[in-house]
RNA sequence: GGGUGAUUAGCUCAGUUGGCUAGAGCAUCUCGUUUACACCGAGAGGGUCGGGGGUUCGAGUCCCUCAUCACCCACCA
């Protein structure tokens, strides 16, 4: 097969996939001897549309993978999707809503099938477009979060929570989100910075400041630090009469520490139902809590005349009744607020308490290396003994942070897609619980909850639960430890080596994995955690759908540009936990790349190499460019291995560029040696394969249509003599110079005559690459001779033209000057001499002497033109 | 309030455990079209590594400090 003329991505991306799929190579063998390897794919929202921020992660990851199979692991990729519960309700309710219908009026199991069907076809969508990055992921092993397997560990590990007291139901305050009508957690609230107003009002002999007076109507305490002197006066638990928004109230004095004395006027009113920190207080002092405002976010029968309004509406009412009442003592404008939102749909959150289910983070029950230890304490362990690496290692005190202000989590959602909570309840007594597996005895006695997980509970899970053999899951009297002991896959791939994500969701996810995992397996979920920046566009902002222009489609880049060309702008500059900005320009660079590649394999293939011919190193290029792609492999698997991807492809972006496009084509010109060129090239691939997997295939195949560059391990580069290496590096010098001398002297025909033995021998080199002739020597007398790289030269100049070259000889003398009164510097300073390492005194007088060398050379040069 | 990161060429960024004249890509300029490639080649210019101090034989790299920017977490009556 012949390579077309022009390089375009298109034609062979979607044919070399198949030929990929087809030879089943990306499918993992756990009963092989070899060393295993093993990544979970981090699972896609299945309605999802992919995006530039999975382009970088299924780039890392592939690199990562296509490695290791490189150097001979047995390696599993496991891709699959996510059920993203929230997410995925709200996309259905939508369309319900276009339908004029929506899942009430459907029915829970109505809606859960047509969900279903949905992000069925949806889940293809996806799937196909990560194929179309090159991600050679095991699709054999494809899994899904709610998939009967996955249902049947959700379950396990929560009735065993429950079994261990890890998991309760308790009334609780939790975020609240009226417009989706189910709660959140922490983690998922965003805040948005707001200018409101802060009201100060009367509260008896009181004066407090509230930013929301619609919640007040049910305050009956007043905190103050018991150190504040202005309210030394009032005891602790004093009551006092109070003329309220809606009549008498008798309120309670508390005294707490955790009141700033400096905020306002030192006092406040407090919410326990509508506040994280009054209901602690409340908790605290054993207070009382009521109701204000309802799920739907309207006021309620406490609020009196304002009942059934919505906060918004009733606000500035309130407001003016406080001030009928003469209990409005000021309003500051620009009260600088952070409104609580639901980071999906962006409804305002109200604190409520309800009734939830939570994992205890604090119970210390969770067995880990032979002690009884609490969530909190097992997360902390895992990265402070080095169990888990994360990669940048600057991400720990982030993530010991997040671990310090953890709260209980709550894991029930009032919603219907995602995993219905394993609870039931007694009908004529609620209070009965039942948890298990499967529905209790006498069922018809009993009700089951009707909230599911959070869509984190099972994602927390990935790692183990998608190595489970769904076989064994189908098996009901086999326990959660049975069915890992009993897995191939788990025993073979877990821990997995590494899970690589972007760093907003270490919270979310990596450290519910932790948590999830150690609890149920008693292994860490993986070795390493790799987080990846967020891809911003060119002008280092988020991308957005609302600015097209600044946006990046990968769909349409692979379509335009390829594959390759994005991954490789991608990794290019790219450094771990490090944001990366993308723009055309650099995806066109990386084109250009893959085009460069193109055309150098295009050349070799008109030579018409192939592996019969036996391959030999004869001239001085040839041991060059073997020691250099020497050098380019080991060390870009040395990079690789230590997931420094961008200095990787930087070495193979030069050695292509710079040392066999350059200079040994270049000089093959001159002198051809095919079976080299075909060996270079070959092996050129096979490490450039991990980063640009289709063109390097796509050119394999055109040489060798036998097998598959996919399929190949790195290999050991042939010997080469080093002097002879040194001789061709030398040569490339002396051509530079030649050229610095045309362009200087601004002439386009150059000879040159030498006795030297390295410039006859290869003169035909020199003579394509520097463009010039030889004379013969007969009159050699006039003309001007310079010495390169020590080797002497006669050019067919006289010496009034070669003074133009004056300015350039003038120049390098001072900046070896420089040089040599730097080295001097060093050498004469005694405490270098006796503590700086011997060998690099050692290189430092090498260098010196070569400059030195060097300079008397250029100053016999000049002092000829002062001569004449 | 607590924390993290960044500050290196016009722009975007590398620079691993300190090691010797600080590197790339893009952009700019000059020259060139030759056995693959104008999605090309040969060159050039451009930096007191944010400021100050310290440790060291030696600092872009380590420590302290200040400044600016970005982000994360908590609190916000």
């Amino acid at each position: 097969m012949n390579l077309p003329k022009t390089y375009i991505a298109k034609d062979f991306e979607e044919t070399i996939y198949q030929k990929w799929l087809d030879s089943k190579y990306f499918e993992a063998n756990p009963k092989s001897n070899k060393k295993h390897y093993s990544i979970s794919l981090p699972p896609p929202n299945e309605t999802g549309v992919l995006h530039v921020g999975h382009s970088l992660g299924l780039t890392i990851e592939d690199i990562l993978i296509r490695h290791h199979r490189s150097l001979g692991y047995d390696v599993l990729w496991l891709p699959g999707t996510d059920h993203a519960a929230i997410a995925t309700e709200n996309v259905m309710e939508r369309m319900l809503e276009k339908q004029g219908l929506n899942k009430f009026k459907l029915g829970r199991q109505d809606f859960i099938k047509r969900t279903r069907e949905f992000v069925g076809e949806s889940r293809e969508i996806i799937n196909s477009q990560i194929k179309a990055m090159g991600a050679s992921l095991d699709w054999s092993r494809s899994r899904y979060t709610m998939d009967d397997t996955l249902n049947r560990v959700v379950s396990e590990v929560f009735v065993k929570m429950y079994n261990d007291g890890l998991i309760y139901r308790g009334y609780r305050i939790v975020n609240w989100d009226p417009k989706l009508q189910t709660n959140v957690s922490d983690d998922e609230v965003e805040y948005i910075e707001e200018k409101s107003k802060l009201y100060t009002l009367k509260f008896g002999p009181f004066e407090i400041s509230t930013a929301r007076p619609e919640v007040k109507f049910a305050d009956k305490y007043i905190v103050v630090n018991p150190k504040d002197k202005r309210y030394q006066k009032y005891k602790h638990l004093e009551t006092f009469d109070i003329d309220w928004i809606n009549g008498k109230i008798k309120a309670t004095l508390i005294k707490d520490e955790s009141v700033d004395p400096e905020f306002g006027t030192g006092a406040m009113t407090i919410t326990p139902w509508h506040s994280q920190v009054d209901f602690d207080l409340s908790q605290k002092y054993n207070l009382d809590k009521e109701q204000v405002i309802d799920f739907e976010g309207k006021l309620m029968d406490i609020a009196g005349e304002f009942k059934g309004m919505p906060i918004t509406t009733a606000r500035p009412k309130i407001i003016e009744k406080l001030q009928q009442k003469g209990l409005l003592v000021k309003v500051e404008e620009n009260y600088l607020h952070k409104l609580a939102v639901n980071s999906r749909g962006k409804g305002v959150i109200e604190p409520q308490i309800r009734l939830q289910w939570f994992v205890d983070v604090n119970k210390e029950v969770v067995s880990w290396k032979g002690h009884k230890r609490s969530f909190k304490q097992i997360l902390q362990s895992v990265i402070r003994e080095g169990d888990i690496k994360i990669i940048p290692k600057h991400f720990e005190k982030t993530y010991f942070n997040w671990i310090d202000n953890l709260r209980d989590w709550c894991i029930s959602r009032q919603i219907w897609w995602g995993h219905q909570i394993p609870a039931w309840y007694r009908k004529d007594d609620q209070n009965e619980v039942y948890v298990g597996l499967t529905p209790p005895k006498d069922s018809s006695k009993w009700q089951r909850d009707q909230d599911t997980l959070d869509t984190w509970f099972s994602s927390s899970l990935w790692t183990f639960s998608t190595l489970i053999d769904p076989k064994y899951a189908k098996d009901f009297s086999l326990s959660l430890e049975d069915m890992l002991n009993l897995s191939l896959d788990f025993k073979a791939y877990h821990p997995t080596s590494v899970i690589e994500t972007g760093w907003d969701i270490l919270f979310f996810w990596v450290a519910r994995m932790i948590l999830a995992t150690t609890y149920a397996t008693g292994q860490i979920p993986f070795k390493n955690v790799y987080l990846h920046g967020l891809v911003r566009s060119e002008n280092g902002k988020k991308m957005s759908k609302s600015e097209p222009d600044s946006n990046i489609d990968p769909l349409e880049v692979i379509e335009e540009y390829g594959a390759d060309s994005l991954r490789l702008a991608l990794i290019q500059g790219m450094t771990a936990g490090r944001d990366i900005r993308l723009g055309k320009s650099k995806i066109i660079t990386n084109r250009n790349f893959c085009n460069k590649l193109w055309n150098v394999a295009r050349y070799i293939e008109d030579k018409k190499a192939n592996d019969l011919n036996k391959v030999e190193l004869t001239s001085d290029a040839d041991h060059w460019i073997v020691s250099k792609l020497n050098d380019t492999t080991k060390s870009v698997i040395k990079d690789l291995d230590n997931y420094r991807f961008s200095d990787a492809y930087h070495k193979i972006y030069h050695f292509l560029r710079d040392q066999l496009a350059d200079w040994y084509i270049e000089a093959s010109k001159a002198s051809e040696n095919p079976a080299l060129l075909n060996y270079v090239l070959k092996n050129f691939l096979i490490i450039c394969h991990p980063l640009a997997p289709f063109i390097t295939e796509a050119i394999w195949q055109s040489l060798d249509q036998n097998d598959l560059l996919t399929t190949k391990k790195y290999e050991d580069i042939m010997s080469f003599d080093l002097k002879k290496s040194e001789n061709f590096n030398r040569l490339t010098l002396i051509v530079s110079e030649l050229r610095l001398i045309k362009k200087s002297l601004d002439i386009n025909y150059l000879a040159i005559n030498s006795d030297s033995e390295l410039i006859n021998r290869n003169f035909e080199i020199i003579k394509k690459l520097a463009n010039i002739q030889k004379f013969e020597s007969s009159n050699k007398s006039s003309y001007q001779t310079v010495r390169i790289e020590g080797e002497s030269i006669t050019l067919n100049v006289d010496h009034n033209l070669f003074k133009k070259y004056l300015s350039d000889l003038l120049l390098k003398k001072s900046s070896l000057k420089a040089l040599i009164s730097n080295l001097n510097k060093r050498l004469q300073n005694k405490s270098y001499l006796d503590k700086a390492p011997e060998e690099l005194v050692m290189d430092s007088r090498k260098q010196l002497h070569a400059a030195e060398e060097e300079l008397k050379v250029i100053k016999n040069q000049i002092d000829i033109f002062k001569e004449s």
